[in-house]
DNA sequence: CGGATCCTTGAGTGGGCTCAAAATTAGTGG
DNA sequence: CCACTAATTTTGAGCCCACTCAAGGATCCG
């Protein structure tokens, strides 16, 4: 059975387009078909940080739902293809479609749970090594792992506004993993030989 | 009108005793009636972060009511007095209840957006000047603060916890506060002179 | 083929860390 | 209420991880 219905619109953003402002009254919520997005927060003095990405499947953003609006805004990391699920219409027809998007507000949470231990108790190698180590394994879940291999349309500057470092020291880090063999990551490929090994680096629970 | 119910049980917590172990089932949520309590990880090498705070009037954990276990332990900063709301009730009753959950749970959210922000991408001075800020703020807003004075019950250990930094290092940045005239902050009595002059070093959006 | 964006590398600096010890405060049992 | 112990706060000295500044190379795209 689709979730869908004949009222969802799919709808496409270009690289660096905003799928929502800050603060902006949101009367529907999109789930991503095809690319990247992510929600950031832009300081007064020009620093970022990410605090979520959206990647195929996902929805964005659940929470939009219960509070009506945007608190940060979303943009496309790369192009982006997304259906466009009107709240009049969820609300209308409670039942499945809410309970997935409730879901989708508690994985959010988690992951973000997750970022702040990251950001908050771990070293620069740890911290890339998690986000490797998270990105591979979402990708894996929507079968977007072909082998070892799979792409990650991030540039390190978008890396670095993850895990809280500048854009040189996530150059360096990327390369002292790959010169331990754990990654390979050239271009937007990212080949992960073992899985098991680049966890370990992420210092778990 | 009350929101509690028959079913609802007052029950106590001392200090460092656990509300909620690691991913264990759930059949309840609690609201805080009285003290403190925070969600935290903890590494494998024993460092901790912590990342939620439940003051008075908070739940915790709402989201337990969807995904019917908790992640992450919680654990009682202070003496601590909760309602116990089986969740077996809330499902039999939904409507206002099960709203002001959901509505508790895109709190915790937004919150743990802020500190992801603070730990990836501000200085030890404006990650402290955050978090005071923000603790003002919310214990104002359940009218925990007399003329500028109120009780934050946290060791500088916890609050290092929470902003990702050193017992030591949060020291020197009270100290620094302190001489600035932005906060008088003795035993857990913390005055804030200026609300709006600590605010600024918490470098907003 | 030209321009912009992104990646890489080097040299030097500094914010927050570690280690250590003393001073103060809080907690406990007699 | 006091003595004793544990927990917490404070301060000093020195170090290192990640930052800044800077320049050159690679890659992408029109």
């Amino acid at each position: 059975m689709r979730s869908s219905h004949a009222a969802d619109q799919i709808r496409h953003f270009r690289r660096h387009e905003h799928l929502a402002r800050k603060e902006e009254v949101q009367d529907k919520v999109f789930r991503i078909e095809e690319g990247w997005a992510c929600r950031y927060c832009l300081l007064a003095d020009g620093r970022r940080q990410i605090t979520a990405l959206f990647l195929p499947g996902d929805y964005c953003e659940p929470q939009w739902l219960l509070a009506g609006r945007s608190d940060l805004p979303v943009i496309a990391l790369t192009e982006v293809k997304v259906t466009e699920m009107p709240l009049a219409g969820i609300h209308a027809k409670p039942g499945d479609g809410v309970m997935k998007l409730l879901a989708g507000v508690v994985k959010t949470l988690n992951r973000q749970t997750d970022w702040i231990v990251s950001l908050g108790r771990k070293s620069a190698t740890e911290r890339v090594g998690s986000l490797l180590s998270e990105l591979y394994a979402r990708l894996r879940e929507i079968n977007r792992v072909m082998g070892d291999r799979c792409t990650i349309p991030l540039t390190q500057q978008d890396i670095a506004d993850i895990v809280g470092l500048t854009p040189v020291h996530v150059n360096r880090v990327l390369g002292d993993l790959r010169q331990r063999g754990l990654v390979q990551f050239s271009g937007k490929t990212l080949v992960v030989p073992h899985p098991e090994e680049l966890s370990m680096v992420a210092a778990a629970a």
